[in-house]
RNA sequence: GGCCCCGUAGUUCAAUGGAUAGAAUAGAAGUUUCCUAAACUUUAGAUACAGGUUCGAUUCCUGUCGGGGCUACCA
């Protein structure tokens, strides 16, 4: 059990003790002490004042000297200062931490539960290539999920692929119109990005002709309707859902191609799913919930046939479900893919990995499903990430205002590669040692930058100042852990831990900020919150960079102290990488 | 217009209603006969504005100003 919740248990039994009196571990709180009091721990007094009528020098001195008392193997003193009580954790409770979970690679993961997670996450569109916004969608997905396994939950990931549609027609047509017959293999481009260009092809080329006919007089949202290669992208959804033949040869190629493309970038970043669903089999349930919906009177009908629900009640809008051709819309679509999901997994909760710009959408997905009473409903849930912004704002794909995943993922590798080659410290690598290192190094930086930020915040990214390998980032951890690794090569680990060494410190602040990684899991999990592990992670290393200053390990004091910090820096090296493990970054031996 | 989110050091990010608001980076000053200096130590620097709630507010409420998003019979 973690430090905090023995101190809320026996604080809770000491004020019973003490006071007779019925409280709960919500009517006090525990934080860490500040560092400039003595202590380790601190009891926050102020909200049990008014129920204990007591004044806060006389419980805290009260509570301290009780707990002193009745638990001398956990506490070694204790001090009063307004209304705080803090507390000092007797040096064995460390110690014992240590000794137990030194070898363990598992400390931190929590034992497996009967239940199960979807995430669904990484959804990309079939029209275009990867940029860094949707790196942030896939780090926080696959970290999401590891994370959540960690907290004993078994996941299942998943991912939608919006196959279809006017934006995947778009590029076809260019395609037919431009490419004369172009394919990836003939032209040696990536085929996500050989299909991107396509994508914005048909952007200019439409631009070109509504500017023509604006000129000739016509208003511009009419003149994006008649420009002929729009129409002509209309005319494709049509026969796509025609079935004609010509058009889904043309379609299943093309996606292939970005399939392809996808393939390698979801290798190399390490995206992967259980099960993949494809918008072109989906894109039509729900139909049979709208009828259900209707009877249920949950929805409603208007005269042109289209179905409608109201949501004024709750302060949101009417929303349709049918259109008046009695096709279905992107909400109809996403609940009959809820039922889908959960009639297949059996999922007690889902999670979406889906950008905040659809907080609306998810919002009224949630309620309808509610509404309709579908077991699911309440499991639903929006993991709302914020925007990755450029200092000009937001990224668009049609203003070619994006970062590319795959060029930020090899100019994160190239900056690697010049700062390894100027240290020199990996001179005897092979080649393929090499390369795995830079890959390591490069993209360790680049999934940390993106999830060190709480998800739902947008942040920033200024492509003029490439992505830091210093300070609070992924190097920077992954340098501690090649550095205590190097220690532990030569340095083996014998005998058994004295049981009476006295902490020093940085030694007893190392163990303390070890003992909080199964809650920090705990958090992050509850939370849906990578970026708690990363800050964590953070910590970690850092505590232990000016431990490492202060205190040599292989020259210490005597045999028992370097016994001790051994096993200190094993069990910080395992932390390391296992919670760099649930950020997806994996970290070297040597760098 | 309606609804939602966000304003914290020069910059990028932290802070379950708790003690003197933490880091990183950029700035200034240092540390290498000793386990990897991608490190460490010291220093300076911030809660948009105005009210309110209370023992206590970056955090909760109201207003003002500033930024972003959503508000399609697109997905």
């Amino acid at each position: 059990m973690a430090i905090t919740q023995i101190i809320k248990q026996v604080v809770l039994q000491g004020l019973a003790d003490l006071y007779e009196q019925d409280l709960n571990e919500n009517d006090f709180q525990i934080s860490q002490t500040k560092p400039e009091f003595e202590g380790d721990y601190t009891v926050v007094l102020f909200s049990l004042l008014k129920k204990l009528k007591k004044a806060s020098d006389a419980l805290g001195q009260e509570l301290g000297a009780h707990l002193a008392a009745q638990h001398p193997e956990i506490f070694s003193g204790y001090n009063v200062i307004k209304g705080f009580l803090n507390l000092v954790i007797e040096d064995g409770y460390w110690r014992g931490i240590l000794d137990q979970h030194y070898a363990d690679t598992g400390y931190g993961t929590w034992p497996l539960k009967d239940e199960r997670v979807m995430v669904e996450y990484s959804s990309p569109n079939t029209n275009k290539p990867l940029h860094l916004g949707h790196l942030r969608n896939n780090f926080l997905g696959w970290s999401t999920a590891a994370i959540l396994r960690a907290r004993g939950y078994e996941v299942v990931k998943t991912c939608i692929a919006n196959d279809r549609g006017i934006h995947i027609c778009k590029s076809m047509v260019a395609w037919q119109l431009f490419a004369n017959g172009a394919t990836p293999q003939t032209t040696g481009i990536k085929g996500d990005h050989f299909v991107g260009d396509y994508y914005v092809l048909f952007g200019i080329a439409l631009k070109e002709q509504v500017a023509a006919l604006i000129e000739k007089g016509i208003g511009k949202e009419e003149a994006e309707k008649q420009a002929s290669i729009m129409q002509q992208a209309q005319q494709m959804l049509v026969d796509w859902e025609a079935g004609k033949p010509g058009v889904l040869d043309l379609w299943e190629k093309m996606n292939g191609w970005v399939y392809e493309g996808f393939a390698v970038t979801y290798k190399r970043i390490g995206s992967d799913f259980d099960k993949t669903y494809y918008e072109s089999d989906t894109y039509l349930l729900g139909k049979d919930l709208v009828e259900f919906g209707l009877q249920k009177g949950v929805f409603y009908q208007k005269e042109d046939s289209s179905v409608w629900i109201d949501l004024t009640a709750e302060g949101l809008d009417e929303k349709i479900v049918r259109r008046r051709d009695g096709t279905a819309v992107y909400m109809t679509q996403d609940i009959g893919l809820v039922v889908k999901k959960y009639e297949e997994f059996k999922c007690d909760k889902s999670i979406y990995v889906v950008g905040n710009e659809q907080d609306y959408h998810f919002k009224v997905l949630k309620l309808i499903c509610q509404k309709l009473d579908l077991t699911a409903a309440n499991g639903i849930f929006h993991l709302s990430y914020g925007m990755v912004e450029l200092p000009s704002g937001r990224m668009k794909t049609r203003e070619g205002t994006v970062v590319d995943a795959d060029d930020m993922i090899d100019e994160m590798v190239q900056v690697a590669r010049q700062k390894t080659e100027e240290l020199g410290k990996v001179k005897d690598f092979s080649a393929e040692e090499l390369t795995v290192l830079l890959d390591t190094i490069g993209l360790g930086a680049l999934k940390f930058f993106l999830l060190r930020v709480d998800p739902k915040k947008k942040m920033l990214f200024n492509p003029d100042e490439s992505i830091d390998f210093h300070g609070f980032t992924g190097p920077f951890i992954q340098y501690t852990h090649a550095r205590i690794k190097s220690i532990l090569r030569k340095e083996p680990l014998v005998g058994k831990l004295a049981p009476q060494t006295t902490l020093l410190p940085l030694e007893k602040e190392l163990l303390m900020v070890l003992e909080q990684y199964p809650v920090i899991i705990e958090q992050a999990a509850t939370e849906y919150n990578p970026s708690l592990v990363a800050n964590y992670a953070y910590a970690v290393a850092k505590t232990f960079n000016s431990f490492y200053t202060a205190h040599s390990v292989a020259n210490a004091e005597s045999e028992e102290k370097k016994q001790l910090r051994l096993r200190i820096c094993q069990m910080t090296a395992n932390i390391i990488a296992s919670a760099m493990e649930l950020l997806g970054v994996r970290v070297p031996e040597r760098m």
